[in-house]
DNA sequence: GCCGTTTTCGGCCCGACTGTTTTCAGTCG
């Protein structure tokens, strides 16, 4: 999908990053150019190798300089500007801004000055003495280099902690902060609110009068391995499995400026900001306020006396004053969220409390699942779920798959379990294995049996683009096969998903009117966001599914909503925020088709 | 380098922190 795009955005980015060096300033407006011109190639659906140079330079973001560019790069293979600055500044050059304290303007004066390019050089004039020669450079800077250079690998903005490490992490410490009297509210933000499915750090943000007990309840905690630093506003610590996490401390009024400004995305802060100017006020992370020059507070000094308060409580005043609908978090990354919202165009997209039904969980019949099935229907039901379906590892799977017999044991125990509680509707379903030529368990007959069929692949994760498309293809256009599981089957931060190609899987499923899955494990969260966005263009129809394991399993499908969220699915796409009668309207056909 | 119901020039988001200086530059998020 977008191949082009893909690299045509990497380039951009290595503009951006070269610009930034060359120019010697993050700021220069040329480095933001590139910077904006990135993102609007990976927001475009078309191909940019379909596009000339004049529709190029129509798309926002995209001017006639960079549309030229981009048309080289698709015309020649590369950009003759990117090779010249390549040869400017080095790759080896390029490391020395992943060292933490270093800038642009001191890199390119290390160079100017004593001809340091690359990591090691800077080693070695740390260590004879010459780099504490420059102007500017103190002990204190020449020590921190030595950390910095120490530190990489370690906690560098490189490293990525996936979202199923983070978020327990970020949910442990809330919790226990939380319990502070001093904390009056508690709340992650940074890329980990927005969903990412990986972070560089984790920032907990505290509303409170009395940041002492709250800094204290903080750096006591287990987890926390060393600390960074520590003042006023913000402590930073490094967990024992390496995380940074960021402690900020704001006043409570401002709770909800600082919600917004520490969520982010940077580029959806900068594009609030400007409307908050176009309106005659200023926005940071204590208040959207009236703009006021000669009210200058300095520096640490907020005193809301000094400014006129428009909205600083919440985020919903946040955006109300700024005319915007709300705009949930994993929604804001300046990909078209900012023009949906101010006219009122953003579709409704899925809550947790939509999902009424869960269509993929597996029992202690197959060999992975952990409780058995009266206890997990009990669960669904307490959970105010109005349907279910089952679906325990068929008998392909040669670890834990289930036999003909076992599945028809269960299907009468299912359906006898319905009559007696008669709170819950029981599907009775399998998650299918989709083999390497796209065959699935038992015989078509037997199929036809099951109410609801999720099949997924589960073997041969490197085989060709092709391979792997006509046997998902044929598991989705199998009669009795209702959903796809886990699409690409990637695990985040350890596995990349199967190759697919996603446009003719996709437009299969629509076609077949199979569903697509959108499995809440957190170390899945499979289908990806691109793939939901292109399933949705493609017409497919999605299921939410926490694929539980186990009773505790049922409780993350808020990561399957909020998964939606970020590709900000339209609620009315997911099957399974439908009504029971509506869902088994829409099964009927899909099986009578 | 991009952009425009104050448009073809003159803007471009905002503040904290650090270290090094005595009023600020660079880095970071």
């Amino acid at each position: 999908m977008a191949g082009t795009n893909d690299e045509g955005a990497r380039l951009l980015d290595e503009l951006a990053t070269l610009t930034e060096l060359d120019e010697g300033s993050p700021n220069a407006f040329r480095v933001r150019a590139y910077q904006n011109a990135e993102r609007a190639v990976k927001g475009l659906s078309e191909d940019v190798a379909g596009l000339s140079a004049t529709e190029l330079a129509k798309v926002k973001g995209i001017g006639k300089s960079i549309a030229g560019r981009i048309r080289e790069y698709v015309d020649t293979g590369g950009i003759g500007k990117l090779e010249e600055l390549r040869a400017q500044h080095p790759a080896s050059k390029l490391a020395l801004l992943e060292v933490p304290g270093l800038g642009p303007k001191t890199v390119q004066q290390l160079d100017d000055e004593l001809g340091i390019r690359s990591v090691e050089a800077l080693v070695a004039g740390l260590e004879d003495g010459s780099v504490a020669g420059l102007e500017g450079m103190g002990t204190k800077t020449i020590e921190n280099l030595r950390d910095g250079i120490e530190q990489l690998g370690l906690t560098s903005k490189d490293r990525r902690v996936p979202i199923a490490t983070a978020l327990p992490l970020a949910e442990r410490i809330v919790a226990e902060l939380a319990a502070v009297d001093a904390a009056a509210q508690v709340a992650y933000a940074g890329s980990l609110r927005r969903f990412r499915e990986d972070i560089g750090d984790v920032d907990v943000l505290v509303a409170t009068d009395d940041p002492g007990p709250v800094r204290e309840a903080f750096l006591a905690m287990n987890d926390i391995a060393r600390t960074i630093g520590s003042g006023d506003t913000k402590t930073s610590v490094v967990t024992r499995d390496g995380v940074q996490v960021d402690l900020r401390l704001v006043p409570p009024a401002s709770f909800g400026a600082a919600l917004v400004y520490f969520t982010g995305s940077k580029a959806h802060n900068i594009r609030l900001r400007q409307r908050a100017i176009d309106r005659g006020w200023t926005l940071n992370e204590y208040a959207l306020a009236v703009h006021r020059d000669d009210a200058h507070p300095g520096p640490g000094v907020h005193d809301d006396r000094d400014a006129e308060v428009v909205a600083a409580a919440t985020e919903q005043d946040i955006y109300a004053a700024l005319e915007m609908d709300y705009v949930p978090p994993e929604a804001r990354e300046d990909d078209g969220e900012v023009e949906l919202s101010a006219d009122g165009a953003l579709p409704d997209l899925v809550e947790v409390a939509d999902l009424r039904g869960d269509l993929h969980d597996h029992t202690d019949l197959s060999g992975d699942g952990r409780d058995p099935l009266e206890e997990l229907v009990a669960a669904g039901a307490e959970r105010g779920l109005e349907y279910l379906a089952i679906t325990d590892h068929a008998e392909d799977l040669r670890i834990n798959g289930v036999s003909r017999e076992g599945m028809l044991e269960q299907r009468s125990a299912l359906r006898e379990l319905e009559q007696e509680r008669g709170d819950i509707a029981l599907l009775h379903g399998a998650e299918l294995n989709i083999g390497l030529d796209g065959s699935l368990d038992y015989d078509d007959e037997f199929l036809a049996g099951f109410d609801w069929l999720v099949a997924s692949v589960h073997s041969y994760f490197s085989r060709s683009v092709e391979e792997q498309t006509e046997r998902v293809i044929a598991a989705i256009r199998h009669p009795s096969v209702t959903a796809i599981g886990h699409l690409t089957g990637r695990m985040i931060g350890s596995r990349p998903g199967i190759e697919l190609d996603v446009g003719r899987v996709l437009d299969a499923a629509a076609e077949a009117g199979t569903a697509i899955e959108i499995n809440a494990a957190l170390p899945r969260l499979d289908a990806p966001v691109e793939v939901i966005r292109e399933g949705e263009r493609r017409g497919c129809t999605f299921v939410i599914s926490t694929d539980a394991h186990g009773v505790a399993d049922l409780d993350r499908a808020r990561f399957g909503a909020a998964q939606a969220r970020r590709a900000r699915l339209p609620r009315d796409r997911v099957a399974n925020t439908w009504e029971l009668a509506r869902f088994q309207d829409w099964l009927a056909g899909l099986r009578g088709a």
